[in-house]
DNA sequence: CGGTTGAGTTGATCTGAGTCAAACACTCCA
DNA sequence: TGGAGTGTTTGACTCAGATCAACTCAACCG
């Protein structure tokens, strides 16, 4: 990951961070040479391991920040032990809610997770007074916000085989995998129980629906966690969202 | 509503619109008088009758805006007819989505209602340059993205009963409703077939489920839309989530 | 090696909510 | 006064997905 590179004239220090959204100037284009610096100034790396607790509901955080490496998963734990994953960020997303201080969420590392964090009160006070951050901010939300309703969708009408399909094909989409002859190989990020807490589902459906699919020819099963798809437009097929 | 009306010190106009969080100083503190005069400059009002399509899916919106009165709901239709709601918006909301074209899925108006709408193109130039504008809607966005969130705990993992009690303790909170004697009297903004979507369940089920509940004392219908809660935090105990 | 542990699969059974069908209760209008 | 239309309730039946319970498989380790 580049931090600090030349820009293209090979003059001033342009502040980089490849994965980093808030802090790339290529990415958050219309920020200010300046706003970066004080990014960087706030800015620092952190690594979790598998499973840690990155945040936890109702309790303050310390930081903001985005995704770097890694897959976290935002859930919500029912008193009675029930879970409902909320959301997944990927490397590029941001984590933390600016202008509030607790969310009412886990946040947990699923694999390694590298995060570029900001000091919590100090990014809050540069967002008084950069419109450019704010306006960025406001983008990333709305984005959340259309995955947040596209999913309600799924965990409202969709059927068990819908949303295993869904799933798998959204996790085609992410992973920027390579399409060889066979057709795309891919990697599921998640155990059997954290996509059925991020479906609706338990974790015997889960497996059962993936049996019907691979049986179904839709999906080529390599072991648990690796399959390939032959056709990526026959899986979206199953998915029962409209052809776009 | 007052529209324009006299500052505590008597001198200058104040613009005023109580229930547009927008456009309204006494809530949108933040912002500067020039900048409520820009919003005041662009504003319109509109009304929309009962089932009225506010905006479709796909659609490129001419305006945005805050709902002022009534109930405006959005949701999603799935090609074959199955249809998932994914918000609902009352007075003080904001419809629309700044930045952004068109919306993947249909505003629909839910008995009648007026909005406070402004010209999108004009607004977004605004917020080009209005930090406080864009922060009121950063922080007007991740409520909805909450209310989403909690939303999809419900669709994920909820049973029938709970998702029932769930939303009329949700309307019971949201109607400032006068508490008399016997209890809280409400009325159910949705038909039952809205509830339905809403909720993710068939208007039978939720007939069902009313019944239940009715039958259990937790609540009394006076008619189909019109009922007393006796005791909300008994109700509120059958919804399943955490007693804050 | 054998033993343990955690993830995943598979089978038998149960049940909550969906489906299908009918009846009821309104309001609106002719 | 009597449909026509819309929203709501109720009943009988079905079925998708949950539950409960084994069982497989691989990784890890003393």
């Amino acid at each position: 990951m580049t931090l600090h590179s030349t820009n293209p004239e090979g003059r001033k220090p342009v502040i980089r961070c490849a994965a980093c959204p808030i802090a790339d100037r290529a990415v958050c284009s219309y920020s200010t040479t300046r706003e970066l610096s004080l990014l960087e100034a706030i800015k620092s790396y952190r690594t979790y391991l598998p499973g840690e607790e990155i945040q936890s509901t109702g309790e303050a955080a310390a930081h903001v920040g985005s995704v770097v490496e890694g897959i976290v998963s935002l859930s919500r734990l029912m008193p009675d032990g029930r879970r409902q994953m909320v959301g997944l960020l990927f490397p590029g997303d941001f984590l933390g809610r600016a202008t509030r201080d607790t969310a009412p969420y886990d946040a947990i590392a699923v694999g390694q997770v590298t995060l570029c964090q900001f000091d919590r009160r100090r990014f809050e006070k540069m967002l008084g007074d950069s419109p450019a951050l704010n306006r960025r901010l406001l983008d990333m939300t709305l984005d959340e916000l259309d995955a947040a309703r596209e999913w309600m969708v799924l965990l409202g009408r969709k059927t068990a085989r819908e949303k295993i399909a869904s799933f798998i094909a959204l996790t085609a989409r992410r992973s920027r995998a390579p399409v060889s002859a066979d057709g795309l190989h891919i990697a599921l990020p998640l155990t059997r129980e954290a996509m059925a807490d991020y479906l609706g589902l338990t974790i015997e459906t889960v497996s059962r629906q993936i049996g019907a699919l691979k049986r179904d020819g839709l999906i080529i099963l390599t072991d648990a966690r690796h399959l390939v798809i032959p056709d990526l437009d026959a899986l979206s097929a199953e998915a029962g969202d409209d052809v776009v």
